[in-house]
DNA sequence: CTGAATCCTACACGATACTG
DNA sequence: CAGTATCGTGTAGGATTCAG
């Protein structure tokens, strides 16, 4: 899904267009964002958990295929939403933590996450 | 991705087992429905603009093919978030709103909306 | 330990055409 | 108006292998 083109949601005037509805466009990126494969989960998981190795989200997460959890890792920080700190040492230590907008994001999640347990 | 499946999130032991951390294997059911394509403007129109019929939701949310509509109206009926009412009319007439499963999910989806139209 | 590269498969989506 | 049926395509995801 792209993000830059029309959405129709906006530039629609066929609709009670003397209403002012809100644009659900930006939401599309976020969307994108989060509801690739375990990219919700690692949100979730270095809200509550502070910084965490790769390791470890990969046990935690379940995750199936290494090269997954990297390319979601990736994207991630292209979003600005987790970084990357490594430490020089054997074995490798790497950890991920969530940035400001990482955890603005993931407190405005938690409702959603609240509900889905109790449902 | 399917849900009855063990998550690794709630069986792992490996790692902080003695903390108590929250399974988010829920989540990815609504994950799953809401990041499909128009699922959730549909749910947000639906939230702020009431019964809507088909017709309009093709409008308004800029809806390509017909048929992905129709998937997702009935995707989100399968899952209790929507409703259908169809009027004995010509020409015919449905209209579509939220459950009440449909609307606690919509206002808990209503922060992350906010904050993605900021950034 | 922390990844990246490759290949393959399944599925979401788009386009088109057709029906009650 | 409110859909369904069918088919082609792109891409996310899984498995495996290799590397710093």
């Amino acid at each position: 899904m792209s993000e830059g083109e029309s959405c129709g949601c906006c530039s629609s005037s066929t609709i009670t267009p003397d209403t002012d509805r809100t644009c659900y466009c930006p939401v599309n990126g976020i969307i994108d964002t989060i509801s690739k494969k375990h990219a919700l989960p690692i949100v979730s998981v270095l809200g509550s958990n502070g910084p965490t190795r790769y390791n470890e989200l990969e046990e935690v997460l379940g995750v199936t295929s290494s090269s997954l959890l990297s390319t979601r890792l990736n994207e991630l920080m292209s979003e600005g939403l987790i970084e990357r700190q490594s430490f020089d040492e054997i074995p490798p230590r790497v950890e991920y933590s969530l940035t400001s907008d990482g955890k603005e994001l993931e407190e405005r999640l938690r409702p959603l996450l609240e509900w889905a347990d109790e449902a």
